[in-house]
DNA sequence: GCCGTTTTCGGCCCGACTGTTTTCAGTCG
């Protein structure tokens, strides 16, 4: 799938010719490469059936640079481009307060090309001898730089998420806070997350403002005015708080939580009604006699622009608009529909808590049943159980579940699916499990067509229920290995083999974008923590927010069923 | 470079902030 490589070429000449001061076609550039990015079918198969066009962004130009570069592997205009800029432009655009202008300035005058060059020439003082500059800009730059190098990559939604909340719950209890949202990518549970947004409707925005900039995570304070702030936190990220009118929470709301796609969209569909969307609200009339139409809330926003309310998870502008438009948006699944959990480890493997902890645990947070899905077999990972401590772990969950009411617990393993392609447990083991995960813990360097083979093949054994994080790719760590996804969503379907949503923080495997072709495809998913310890158990709504991203309906997720028809689309 | 219930040519989302200016360009979200 070259997908993500034509996206790669397409952002970067997007950046070049920005730099340039072409105008309009790097915006040409991104929409096509976003377009493409989000596309559920690998783009040379779109080529092959020559169906470029259809794509929205892509035009003939476009079309037949799609062609070369799945032809070759490269595009001749992007390296001449290339060529012709000598200069790290991903690295130097992730400068904050750095844009395509100031690039070409600091390449033309100083020769500038990367972050190390910039941060020199800053340390120097020669950024501010520049026409356009002066000693706060050289001096914003440098500490950019800094910060940039010391928080590193984008943090993990499942570690932000809590601080978000916290700050939150801090700005609820200075009292005079009327209404509070957290926006940004975070209301959409991206993956990975820059920075948060907090938006606050109050009567008294200085002291508000005063209470925020005082939280106890609160590092540095960069920015205080009287409607809005931005501060750095202990944990290396920053949050901006914004003070709303009543009447416009509603249209800040939808502009703060994005995606920026999404609100540009959202614009011309009010262009085209005559009418103006800002974050101040939805406006008619003319620029001297404008009148709000719409501002408080983000429903009566969509309504007025004669759409569905769109659930934030599904603001990607992949297709959410015209479905909204079309009355076709999905009922995505509901974050309290999920009854258990099946994927979860305990101390009988490489977990922290007992089987009755994680049973207790479990209940608090409304499970109706949980499985056991410790490592078995005898690759020796993560404290695999034999055959003989199988049998004795079943005895004591039987006894578990005798004395606990609320609860019911299966019996459950994780079972390394291993290069030959064969499983590292016999058949007849298996055969007594309530459930089987199958999953790839080795050999993750194999070919396309090997990994494609070994998954298949354990979704053939008659005892496996679910293949477990089935792309094996660890957030900003480890990417998916590759695997022929038609094959495996075929033989999914076909085998009545459940995938898995897996919600651990950095897997989140299968992720949205598999989610919504797996259920194009076809096949049933399970949304699972894979918790190590009773705390991960509250991991589930990650995953919860991955299948919304991926436009899961709750008949596509089978935990979302009680027991006793779950354990009717199990295998046995 | 793309696209069309204003258009096959002439548009392309919108507003605020910052730091540099002396009326605004560049950047951000």
């Amino acid at each position: 799938m070259k997908n993500s490589l034509v996206a790669k070429i397409f952002y970067e000449i997007a950046d070049m010719l920005e730099i340039k001061d072409v105008q309009f076609k790097p915006q040409a550039y991104r929409r096509a490469a976003q377009a493409i990015e989000s596309l559920s079918k690998p783009i040379e198969d779109v080529a092959a059936e020559s169906k470029l066009e259809e794509i929205p962004g892509v035009g003939e130009s476009i079309a037949k640079k799609i062609e070369e570069i799945v032809r070759t592997g490269k595009l001749k205009y992007h390296e001449d481009l290339k060529k012709s800029f000598p200069i790290k432009i991903e690295e130097l655009f992730s400068v904050e307060g750095i844009g395509p202008k100031k690039i070409k300035l600091f390449y033309d005058k100083l020769g500038i090309k990367n972050l190390k060059d910039l941060e020199k020439a800053a340390k120097q003082g020669k950024l501010r001898e520049l026409p356009g500059m002066g000693e706060k800009s050289e001096k914003q730059i440098f500490e950019s730089i800094q910060f940039a190098k010391a928080s590193g990559q984008r943090a993990l939604l499942g570690y932000i998420l809590p601080v978000a909340e916290e700050i939150k719950e801090g700005m609820q209890a200075a009292g005079n806070v009327d209404d509070i949202e957290v926006a940004g990518s975070i209301r959409r549970m991206k993956e990975t997350i820059g920075d948060i947004d907090v938006l606050v409707v109050t009567k008294q925005p200085k002291k508000a403002i005063d209470h925020f900039t005082n939280l106890k995570n609160v590092d540095k304070v960069v920015a205080k005015g009287p409607s809005r702030s931005t501060v750095r936190l202990k944990e290396g990220i920053e949050c901006d708080i914004r003070v709303i009118e009543p009447r416009s929470f509603g249209s800040a709301l939808m502009y703060f939580t994005g995606s920026k796609t999404h609100n540009i969209e959202l614009r011309k569909v009010a262009i085209k009604k005559g009418w103006k969307l800002s974050e101040y609200g939805l406006f008619s009339g003319s620029k001297r006699k404008e009148k709000q139409i719409a501002g408080k809330t983000e429903k009566e926003i969509y309504a007025k622009l004669g759409l569905k309310y769109i659930e934030p998870e599904m603001r990607e502008n992949t297709g959410e608009i015209e479905a909204a438009a079309a009355n076709k948006l999905p009922k995505i699944v509901g974050y309290k529909d999920i009854r258990g959990d099946l994927q979860m480890h305990t101390t009988w493997s490489d977990g922290v808590n007992t089987i009755e902890e994680m049973a207790h645990a479990a209940k608090a947070l409304g499970h109706e049943y949980i499985c056991i899905s410790d490592h078995v077999g005898t690759l020796k990972i993560a404290g695999s159980m034999s055959a003989k401590e199988i049998e004795k772990q079943m005895k004591e969950i039987d006894k578990i579940n005798k004395k606990m009411r609320g609860i019911e617990i299966l019996k459950g393993a994780e079972v390394n699916i291993l290069s030959d392609s064969s499983l590292d447990l016999k058949d007849s083991v298996l055969k007594g499990l309530d459930v089987v995960f199958a999953s790839v813990h080795s050999g993750f360097r194999q070919s396309k067509e090997q990994l494609t083979k070994r998954i298949v093949s354990a979704m053939e054994n008659e005892h496996v229920d679910i293949i477990a994080h089935p792309t094996g790719r660890l957030i900003e760590k480890r990417k998916a290995y590759e695997v022929d996804f038609d094959k495996i969503f075929e033989t999914a379907k076909r085998t009545g083999t459940i995938l898995e949503i897996n919600a651990y923080p950095d897997r989140l495997d299968l992720n949205a974008d598999n989610v919504r072709y797996a259920i194009k495809s076809g096949c049933k998913l399970i949304i699972d923590t894979d918790a190590h310890s009773a705390d991960h158990l509250r991991y589930i709504r990650l995953g919860i927010a991955t299948a919304r991203r991926g436009w899961a309906e709750k008949k596509d997720i089978v935990n979302t069923l009680p027991l006793k028809k779950l354990m009717k689309v199990l295998k046995k």
